[in-house]
DNA sequence: CCGGATCCGTAACGATACTG
DNA sequence: CAGTATCGTTACGGATCCGG
């Protein structure tokens, strides 16, 4: 039994080859807001098949891309974490996200949608340049759309944990959508109609740096922050 | 009969519930070197079924990534092209291809393996910084692994083209392993194993400039050049 | 020949039940 | 908790056929 594959010396399809079947790409997002657990990833993943999951983790493990890791006691129970190989791949999956967030989200939220502020926060934070966080450390809880993930940014390492997070510097409370504009998009600049949907709270200048953070790429700004 | 969707409000799930499925990619990559006929698809993409993919470009055309276009007469022959959108999602696949390029490469092309030059040259052409070739104009023939397409540059605009082009002012024949290495990796300075395996041949200032816009990125140059 | 549509066998997936 | 086992359903692959 042969694994299915394209047959084309080419780095597209070779990447497919190796990561394009159902749920696999999902598995590797899942990861990169830190190692899993097997049920971990069955509660997030909903509607795999553990089966499935359970083939998804071997393949993955056996081409290099995550490992199991075993937890000191007491924790006696082990999680997935994603290589090195696995975090360049996860990288590379950066700009299909944001063309995701910019071109699928016309139409809104559906009832039954799934959502985990953390599978948005991976991506924003894949945006920012480490290079403009040299000596900045602060801990940013966000609630998109009611759900909670914390961004940690410690002197360069830019780091997204699902959940609340303690000592947090800054809140922000917002909808997805709104996120998404802001952060992929040219937004006008006063930022009038996304300040309806974005709440920030906490220390002002912080709060700031993480706006220019979100929209400033390219070394220009894509809005002029709203703070209250 | 409903199109089967992860269920998920995030930009890559919604990125994949679209182009998720075996072969679309490569249906896009191949529409990166130009228009093509269905015929042609049929042809590059060795195994897809008819029915499959006839189903994808109805799929991509109701979803807006690609469009039928009907060539003027005599041609009498319709062809289908990306859309803007489409051109948005090829440039989000540029990472993940340049991941393969690096990682999937260490096992050597198969003897039954498809290849075709403009499968690399639509991602390597993506690489470079079209604001580094104003006032440029000139056309690379590439001959990769005995397989013909032409990379042309016109002030800005870089184009890549199946198959032989006209008025060449450089030839580079050479094998993807070793295009790849020099792309995607930090090559040895002085290119002495590349050289071996990569010939250029035509006007030596332009070829200069060929190599300067595939390794230099970044600002900073990854190999220095060696032509003959 | 081009641009598909139809049919059918096989492989992949999805849901649930079960086990160490 | 971390998976197997089983089984019905869907998607894919290959071939053939069909209208312009």
């Amino acid at each position: 039994m042969t694994r299915r594959s394209y047959n084309q010396y080419c780095g597209l399809s070779r990447s497919l080859d190796l990561v394009g079947e159902r749920w696999t790409l999902l598995i590797v997002r899942e990861l990169m807001s830190g190692p899993k657990r097997y049920s971990d990833l069955v509660d997030t993943l909903d509607g795999i098949g553990t089966n499935l999951l359970a083939s998804r983790v071997k393949q993955l493990d056996n081409d290099g891309l995550i490992t199991r890791k075993q937890l000191p006691p007491p924790a006696a129970s082990q999680v997935y974490e994603l290589t090195p190989a696995g975090r360049e791949l996860a990288a590379a999956l950066v700009p299909l996200a944001v063309w995701g967030l910019r071109h699928r989200f016309d139409e809104p939220r559906r009832g039954d949608e799934n959502y985990r502020a953390e599978w948005t926060l991976v991506f924003l934070a894949a945006l920012i340049d480490p290079a403009a966080t040299t000596g900045v450390r602060a801990v940013f809880q966000f609630w998109i759309d009611d759900s909670p993930a914390a961004l940690s940014i410690d002197n360069g390492r830019v780091v997204v944990t699902p959940g609340e997070a303690d000592d947090t510097d800054v809140v922000v409370t917002t909808d997805l959508r709104t996120l998404a504009d802001l952060a992929t998009r040219d937004l006008d600049p006063d930022l009038t109609k996304a300040a309806e949907c974005l709440m920030i709270d906490g220390d002002a200048t912080v709060a700031q740096l993480l706006l220019e953070l979100l929209t400033e790429r390219d070394g220009r700004s894509h809005a002029r922050a709203v703070c209250c």
